[in-house]
Formats: structure tokens, sequence, C-alpha cells
DNA sequence: CTGTGTTCCTGTTCGC
DNA sequence: TGCGAACAGGAACACA
């Protein structure tokens, strides 16, 4: 389920048990997931120091002592499991058997075992040099980030000036901005009042300023992500996660509001909205 | 160039 | 309960 929310929330998670920590080993279970592991893959991981655990977009980016940089993508079903045992423990020594879809295991020298599971392989790693990183082909097409302030109303409707492509099949587009996915597209729409099929060009104006609209859902894309990321964090229990998504036939929850949500699909992907108060 | 459809892969859910 | 079809949160690619 990963999302630029969730791929943050696994950030923080890794962080304190590979930051400042050594690669002591690194089993390699199969020789590819959605593209095939680098040359001498484990081999460049091993012994290396993790500098720092990074996220842009929905990629995970370790800096190693090497000077490399090991990106992650989780593709739909990726997950990190962590067997965070103290090597101290008697009880937890060799505890950590490997379950179906287990594709890469780094052993920390902080005790913890990271473990890579993805049942559906449209995750990525990949080894890159430093120096090197801004050109890699799945980085240097990427648009700004969502909750930075390069992200305003401004690059959005410049992004969006003069496409004719609806407006949630752009909010998935990653040149346009970076991380957004099927289910917060979605959310930020409903939020920002916009019809999902609305013409992306229509929140700008024709030399690509931004139109009230525009305002609204740069607005909102950092108001939803924001939430994610806080109720993610928190770990909080919620009966119903979101506003739209996957709720097809519920009631529009805007107050005064009597639509339905309705389901559509765009581009091959479900949309939620409700066509009484998304305009 | 632009926008749409297909494809990679496996697991879960839904209707019969 | 079994079984096939549809669908799933991503993104590269082929093609009109």
């Amino acid at each position: 389920m990963p999302e630029l929310p969730e791929v943050e929330i696994e950030r923080r998670r890794l962080e304190p048990l590979m930051v400042r920590h050594r690669l002591e080993g690194v089993v390699v279970r199969r020789p590819d997931l959605r593209m095939p592991f680098p040359e001498g893959f484990g081999a460049r991981l091993i012994g290396q120091t993790v500098m720092a655990l990074d996220r842009r977009a929905k990629y995970l980016l370790a800096s190693l002592s090497s000077g490399e940089v090991l990106l992650m993508h989780l593709g739909m079903s990726g997950a990190f499991r962590i067997h965070s045992n103290s090597r101290h423990d008697p009880l937890s020594v060799g505890t950590a058997e490997p379950l179906p879809h287990d594709h890469v295991m780094f052993q920390m020298s902080s005790g913890a075992i990271v473990t890579f599971n993805d049942p559906r392989r449209f995750g990525l790693m990949d080894l890159v040099r430093r120096d090197r990183l801004a050109t890699h082909p799945v980085l240097s097409t990427l648009g700004p980030e969502p909750l930075s302030a390069d992200f305003d109303a401004f690059t959005l409707a410049r992004a969006c000036r003069g496409k004719r492509t609806p407006l949630k099949v752009a909010l998935l587009d990653q040149r346009v901005v970076a991380g957004l996915g099927n289910i917060y597209a979605s959310e930020a729409l409903y939020v920002a009042r916009l019809s999902p099929r609305r013409h992306a060009s229509t929140i700008a104006t024709t030399t690509g300023m931004p139109r009230p609209s525009a305002d609204r859902l740069a607005a909102a894309i950092k108001q939803v992500l924001t939430e994610a990321i806080n109720r993610l964090s928190a770990a909080e229990y919620r009966s119903s996660r979101f506003r739209v998504y996957d709720r097809e036939a519920a009631r529009c929850r805007r107050r005064g509001c009597r639509g339905t949500i309705r389901r559509q699909t765009q581009a091959g992907r479900s949309t939620f909205f409700c066509a009484v108060c998304q305009r």
C-alpha cells in the first residue's frame, strides 16, 4: 500500500535500525524484482555503513559509506519486516526464517534484520554512485516533492498547463507531482472539491498561472499527505480511513451534500468521487 | 509530443 | 466449498 505517506513511515521505522549501522550480511534470494539486481549487488552492500536514509517521492535512498546509494521502491506490494532482536538476547538468535516472497534480507550491525518482502515483485532495488543519483532514469524525471516548498499552486498550474488529460490522471503522473498514488489522488481532489474528470489544463490560465482551483488543489494535496503521515505514525484506528477512496455507493460526507460516492475507471485505475460537490 | 492501453506478478475477493 | 474472473495502492513501455 505504498504511496508517499506509507513510504515515509517505512523510512522512519528503518532509520534508527539502519543509519550509522553496518550491513554485516545481505541475502539476495532471487536475481531480480521488476528489474534485475545490479552486478555484484550483495557484495557491494556488505561491509558498508548506512550514512543516511532519505525519501524521494516513493523511493527510499540509503546512502552508503562506499559513496553508492541503495535505491529502493516498494511497488504495489512491497514491505519491510523487521526483526529488531538484540543479538545479546540468547532467545532471539536465529529467529529470522524467511517467509514466502522474502527477496532480500539485511543483517545490520545494530542486531536488526531487515527483510524486504514483495509478492508481486513490482518493487525495485538498484545501486547508484551518489554523484550520478540525479541522473538515474527513475529519479531524473520526477516532479516536485509535494510536501516541500518547491510545490505550490504555481508549480502545479505550470505542470498542468495545456494538459488535456483528466485531472486525476495528471495527479498520478509523477512528473507533475511526485509521490501521489491512486488513493491520495482521489482524496486530494475530493478535499479540493474538484472533479477528477476535468481537463488538467482547467486549473491554469493559458499562460500557466494558477486559478483558484490550483490553490485549492495544491493545498489539498499537502493536507491529505500530511494527515496520512500523522495518522499512520500514530497507528490510529479509524473505521474508515479515507474520505472517498473505496467508498463506492456510500453517502458523501461533506456537510450539506446529498451526493453519493461514485467509482469510475480513468486510465485503467479506479477513481472515487462525488459528482455533486466536486466540480 | 500527447494521451491511452498493456504489461509485469501474485494474492484476495466476489459472483456463480 | 470450489472455481474462474476481476481487481489491487506502480510505473515503464508500445502504440495511435
